[in-house]
DNA sequence: GTGAAAACGTGCAAGGGCTGTAAAAATCGC
DNA sequence: GCGATTTTTACAGCCCTTGCACGTTTTCAC
């Protein structure tokens, strides 16, 4: 699977590790390959937030991105998939931030810096500036997926590994496969999932971006502020206690 | 949608709510129905634990039934309820669960004692006493479910459903809707989660099924361990904590 | 009881998702 | 350029799911 050769290109900032290697492509077929991924994942997406999720058929997107329907199901393994194209790059973002944690410093503090600015794969730091057709653009993509049942489970799927990743990351500092890092996994997956879910509520309630983003970070924080109050003085922490 | 009349009947303990109320059939033509609801889960679920989900179609399981596909399309919405048929059942359990904290006793304490001797709609203290053939049946239940992505998936639409009760139960006593709630009853399903999966993950690492619950109760008493310290002296504890 | 009304079950048919197979076409390494 | 590999395509088919029309059963009012 490794590719030998072509490195020395340096890609982002210099402290982080390389992100998304997943999308580089190298010969001629396969940027081909990505850019025709893209287009039929955009058509279908498009036509999704337009008319439903039920209302379109994969002959539809595929005449409308201009392949066959078996190509579509080439590139995408069901319909659901067309939708959740970005799972690799938000899986990755979750292990760039487990391994963000350094000795001196444990994920806990991690996050609660993170949730003030950024935040893994939601990037709602930047909500506060976002103009109203791309909020409103956002609040139908995930109204679409909170409406329909099977994209919601799709969802929770994919949370799912969220938690995994947090597990096995935990694991390398508490002992793998113990109860101690299940637990702590689960905890801080929880608080993760919390966060996420606020921010996607109070969005399909209605409320403009800035607010939504504002509430996930209250409750980020606050989750976060009680599992650091339970795991004082443990590997998790091994910093500074927030007040 | 209620029903005069018909009542008196006490059922179950004496200071416990009234459980499951949705398997009353009062008249002729409801028992019947539930009957053949009943029989049609039951045959479907041996169906695709001797053959697995995919290899059987709904028109075998219908035949099997001696009834026709429609109808069992009438009792069940899809293919993957005729497997999850007890979720009303599970989620009663958690109401009841989250209904028995009192003043003097937050719900942290009720699960804590709850995880050594029974457990919310697992009941795996009586695991330890389970015959090696109930064991490998509840084995191969599991297995069917994960082993399946669309049954998995299913399965953690219940388990979010779970979450939402917990969070509107702790609402009531820290404030419904607000970040203190939600904050809270994430972390308490997640403990809850956690314990759950640790006993599916280890039955079907072939586990005997009481060291699997072994297992659990370890995972389930740390997490609410850990959980009891964040919220030392707050309404989710408001009594002993234990050692 | 008895009749009408509502609910329920059945068979038929059809739509849409998804998966194979085999042939045609495009692409890359040399 | 050229051959080998991969991709794309058309076609056929299975299965889940639903709508429709009609016969049957249960319930309720009298």
């Amino acid at each position: 699977m490794h590719r030998k050769g072509q490195d020395g290109k340096r890609v982002g900032g210099p402290s982080l590790p390389a992100v998304t290697p997943l999308l580089q492509a190298v010969g001629l077929r396969e940027r081909k390959k990505a850019r025709t991924r893209q287009q039929i994942s955009d058509i279908a997406t498009g036509l999704f937030l337009e008319r439903g999720f039920d209302e379109v058929t994969v002959a539809e997107v595929a005449k409308a991105a201009g392949v066959s329907v078996k190509t579509v199901f080439n590139y995408f393994g069901s319909k659901e998939d067309l939708l959740f194209d970005r799972e690799p790059q938000w899986l990755a973002a979750i292990d760039e931030l487990v391994a963000a944690r350094e000795p001196g410093r444990g994920l806990i503090p991690v996050l609660q810096a993170d949730v003030e600015v950024r935040w893994p794969a939601l990037d709602f730091g930047r909500w506060d500036r976002l103009t109203d057709e791309a909020a409103a653009g956002r609040r139908q993509f995930y109204g679409l997926v909170t409406a329909h049942s099977g994209l919601h489970a799709r969802r929770l799927q994919m949370s799912e590994r969220v938690r995994e990743r947090f597990i096995a990351g935990i694991g390398e500092d508490l002992g793998d496969g113990t109860p101690e890092a299940i637990v702590a996994g689960s905890l801080i997956h929880a608080a993760y999932e919390a966060t996420g879910n606020e921010l996607i509520s109070r969005l399909l309630e209605g409320a403009p971006a800035g607010e939504a983003a504002a509430r996930a970070r209250t409750v980020g924080a606050l989750a976060l502020a009680t599992l650091a109050r339970a795991y004082a003085g443990t590997p998790l922490m091994d910093g500074p206690t927030p007040a």
